[in-house]
DNA sequence: GGTAGTGGGACATAATATGTCTATGATGGA
DNA sequence: TCCATCATAGACATATTATGTCCCACTACC
């Protein structure tokens, strides 16, 4: 006996990409509104009128209203959108690819969000909220949570809401400056973490490539050794992972190393860390905070990255990580890495 | 949270009718294969060049074969159409129905079949399997089966299958004549049951109205005697009910009698038992064999009767009819009822 | 006051759905 | 063996709907 969701595939594959395609304008909607016709079109790569179709029975069903701002969703089109997003879930067999690749890659969980990071903003937005979602569950009386820097941890901080500062939230940056830009960089979203959910942060300023010297002399500074007797009692760990040729860029990595990446195949970045294929290390940014094998002691790890792009990165730096691992995804990964 | 297919109704309002016509020309198609286009548009009241389109698509999907002589299911087909009968109760509200009916008669069990008996006689024929269905259930080593004549007894005949026949079983007239046309006669469908379960039978050849005189005598008689323990041992009856004045004609009653049965409002009619709405006996046709007495000695009793035409007759009966009664019908007697 | 966004109207054209008819072949009964 | 019947597939004119592409008036914000 087979469920709904399959008969129907079966008997009514066109009604469910209509589905899909008024699933979609909803939700972006959802994301952008008030929004017009035309830049919403373009955002779904819809032409215009088609979009416009769909919208006039959306507006005649109630979902959303249509003023001279743009449209947005009505309160009713709000909840239809959230019990829609389980069954579009179904519906594309997300529970099903998030067990498959939780297997494939030998960790705790796999979260996976519909759509692509790479292809939508929206997607990258959705994979915070769901980060942050499951972090919410981990959450105890007193947390100390060590964040890494990147764009995709910059959206976590986005998904990060009061509501979380209900218990006693510590954040602190996981490891010593690794070269990004401010706005990417770890204490800034420590920063914007603990401003978005009214708690407290640290920040670690350490210049870029150090000598043994000064390292020496920094690692003594109690101020710094407070900050790393944080790191290591830290509760959770959130990082995220990147495309390793990408990150050394972003990094403004010298063109030695850089020869020395590639020369090693290196494809995944995570936590200054460069990987290759087989999640062998070939490179590290020295700096002082979490080194990898602290990571192992940690209770609660959760990496979070999305874009087809970020697959091959995702799959290396999986080969070596802790089981403990929980990593908050996208679609656009996923059917990557089960397709092979 | 509402269910999959509420949510579904909101973006896809014509869900349901594309999902109830292509399952329509599945369970045709089921039903009449290998069956032509023509016919079947026919049947189910599409033009020819819809239901082609439809079935183009169907074949697509690999659920039905076309060759030459018309076309069938394949056994993909097949397994899809039985999921679907499931579902399409679950969505015709079906299940819920029967309760509704169950409750309502006041009986132990009703089970409805989609679709309506007097529009297409592929649910008279559904009746008779759901009887069959419903009778496997009850079998036990040895079954003695007293049988009513009608049409859709005749259609419970046609849904019995060799399979039955593992366990031993025995059909026998329940009552002598009570004028039916050979065709649908007792005597006759017990033979055809006997036969399409490889099983025996008796007959009961009585003449139609007889004198009390000639009554007594045949009552002696060994033969008849044996046949009238046999009724009266019976561990299943099945019946058929009637619409009152439509098996009076048939039955080719009298001019007076049917005065009377006008007159008195007859309604229903089962086992040769005339009944007003109020489920009160007007009339009764003299025979020998099962007594309306009798039947609530049985401890299974199956009424099978169906198509919008005859709710009244049922309900009538249902009045006074043994609690133990399972009643085999159709979504038209229940819609009917059940609007009330 | 100008710019960049908004919705809605209009309309020619493309695409699709539909009704209807024909050609042709297979099958089964006389 | 032939004929009536039923089958599919092709064809095609027409009705209906979907689509792409404008334009216009309006408004919010700079």
């Amino acid at each position: 006996m087979q469920s709904i969701i399959d008969l129907q595939k079966r008997l009514l594959p066109d009604l469910l990409q209509v589905l899909h395609k008024r699933y979609s304008i909803l939700r972006s909607i959802g994301y952008m509104q008030p929004v017009g016709r035309r830049s919403l079109a373009a955002s779904l790569g819809l032409t215009e009128r088609v979009l416009r179709s769909e919208v006039d029975f959306l507006k005649d069903q109630n979902l959303l209203t249509i003023n001279n701002v743009g449209m947005s969703l009505t309160s009713e089109g709000k909840n239809l959108l959230e019990d829609l997003e389980c069954l579009m879930r179904k519906l594309k067999g997300i529970d099903v690819l998030e067990l498959e690749l939780k297997h494939q890659l030998g960790i705790k969980k796999v979260v996976i969000v519909p759509g692509d990071s790479d292809l939508s903003p929206m997607v990258k937005s959705d994979l915070g909220k769901a980060c942050a979602n499951w972090m919410k569950n981990l959450l105890s009386g007193e947390n100390i949570i060590a964040v890494t820097g990147g764009s995709t941890m910059a959206a976590v901080a986005e998904g990060l809401t009061p509501e979380y500062g209900q218990k006693e939230l510590l954040f602190v940056p996981a490891r010593g400056g690794i070269g990004e830009d401010v706005h990417n960089q770890a204490n800034t979203i420590c920063s914007i973490m603990a401003q978005n959910t009214l708690s407290k942060y640290r920040v670690f300023y350490v210049p870029d490539q150090v000598s043994t010297e000064i390292y020496e002399s920094l690692i003594k500074d109690p101020g710094i050794h407070e900050i790393l007797n944080l790191i290591n009692s830290a509760s959770i760990v959130l990082h995220g992972i990147g495309d390793a040729i990408t990150m050394a860029k972003r990094r403004k990595t010298s063109p030695e190393v850089m020869e020395l990446l590639k020369m090693d195949h290196a494809v995944g970045e995570a936590f200054g860390y460069y990987f290759n294929e087989a999640g062998d290390i070939v490179h590290k940014v020295t700096t002082i905070g979490m080194q990898l094998e602290d990571l192992k002691k940690i209770p609660n790890i959760i990496a979070v990255a999305g874009g087809a792009s970020k697959a091959k990165a995702i799959k290396a730096y999986m080969k070596q990580a802790p089981a403990e691992t929980v990593l908050i995804t996208d679609e656009g990964v996923a059917k990557q890495l089960t397709s092979y």
